[in-house]
DNA sequence: AGGGTGACGATCA
DNA sequence: ATGATCGCCACCC
C-alpha cells in the first residue's frame, strides 16, 4: 500500500509535444484539448508555454477555445496564413472547428 | 525556493 | 461581440 505515484508520466513538455505532433496537416486543435490529450486537464497555459518555447512543432495548428487565434500582431497573421495554406477554412476570425478540429483517440479504451 | 507569468478557458457585465 | 475578472498550473528567473 503504500504509496503509489499517481502516474509517473513523461516530462510534461514531452507529453505536450507528443500530443501536438499528432495533429495532422489540415486539422487543428486547441490548447485545452492538447492539455487533456497529454493527461493534463486544465494545463492549457502550459501547452501555450511549450509552443512558445519549443521549435519544430506545428504551432500554427493549435488555437484557443472555439478555434480562435490567441496570438497577437504579426504572429497572429502568420498563423492564419499558414493554416489557410494547409487548407484550413476560417469563419470570421475563427477556424471552422466543425470541419477542422482533430479528435484525439481515447487514451483509455474507447 | 518562491512567486510572477502567460500563444488559456469559462463566465459575467 | 468585446472587455474584465477569476481560476488554473507548470515553467522561468
Amino acid at each position: 500500500m503504500a504509496l503509489r505515484k499517481p502516474k509517473a508520466r513523461l516530462n510534461l513538455r514531452q507529453a505536450i509535444e507528443a500530443a501536438i505532433q499528432q495533429v495532422p496537416r489540415g486539422k487543428v486543435s486547441t490548447y485545452g484539448a492538447i492539455a487533456r490529450a497529454a493527461g493534463l486537464p486544465g494545463a492549457a497555459r502550459q501547452v501555450a508555454g511549450v509552443l512558445h518555447r519549443s521549435f519544430g512543432l506545428p504551432w500554427q495548428r493549435i488555437l484557443g477555445a472555439g478555434g480562435e487565434i490567441k496570438l497577437r500582431g504579426d504572429s497572429a497573421i502568420e498563423q492564419r496564413l499558414r493554416l489557410e495554406s494547409e487548407g484550413v477554412i476560417f469563419r470570421g476570425r475563427r477556424v471552422d472547428m466543425k470541419r477542422h478540429e482533430y479528435k484525439f483517440p481515447r487514451a483509455k479504451s474507447r
